[in-house]
DNA sequence: GCCAACGTTGGC
DNA sequence: GCCAACGTTGGC
């Protein structure tokens, strides 16, 4: 089992919106970073834990646990002309994005900050926490998801 | 709103 | 293959 680390801005879809959609289960649809495709694509695995983090917000951290409840497969967005994410070079043939299906588990009794992410020496290595990471997901360790959780 | 950091694009 | 220009991310 492995565990992530997955942002989002919650004004465009925060954990109150993955918590309201049907089975609690959304696409984690519109990554367009080659790192993090690839990622979803080889490595994310049935059952992985993920952190839901808030980005581009007040109070930016991790607020709540998701779980992986589909492995990698075409994000059909890019194929969209009018979707935001439309990419003219992916098509279903070819499909260059990849997306994974995600599941609700928990929000947080309160959200672990980044601030607070960041002054803790036991978490040096985690990717967020290192200067100019632009990473919308990253590989979570053991030892990293559990000394974050002991936080809460 | 600013801007540092970084990824991508495209000319050469 | 280099690298300048450009666009995006995301904290502050």
């Amino acid at each position: 089992m492995n565990y992530w680390l997955m942002k989002s801005e919650p004004d465009t879809f925060g954990i109150n919106d993955l918590y309201n959609k049907p089975n609690r289960t959304e696409h984690w649809d519109g990554v367009r970073n080659y790192q993090a495709r690839n990622m979803m694509r080889d490595d994310m695995k049935l059952g992985d834990q993920v952190f839901f983090y808030h980005s581009n917000c007040d109070v930016p951290g991790i607020v709540g646990i998701m779980e992986i409840v589909k492995e990698g497969y075409p994000d059909f967005s890019a194929f969209d002309p009018d979707d935001k994410h439309f990419d003219s070079k992916s098509d279903p043939e070819h499909p260059r994005w990849i997306m994974v299906d995600v599941k609700y588990v928990k929000t947080l009794s309160r959200t672990i900050t980044l601030k607070e992410l960041k002054d803790r020496q036991e978490l040096s290595g985690l990717a967020l926490v290192r200067r100019g990471n632009r990473l919308s997901i990253m590989p979570v360790s053991e030892d990293q998801w559990k000394f974050i959780l002991a936080l809460e």
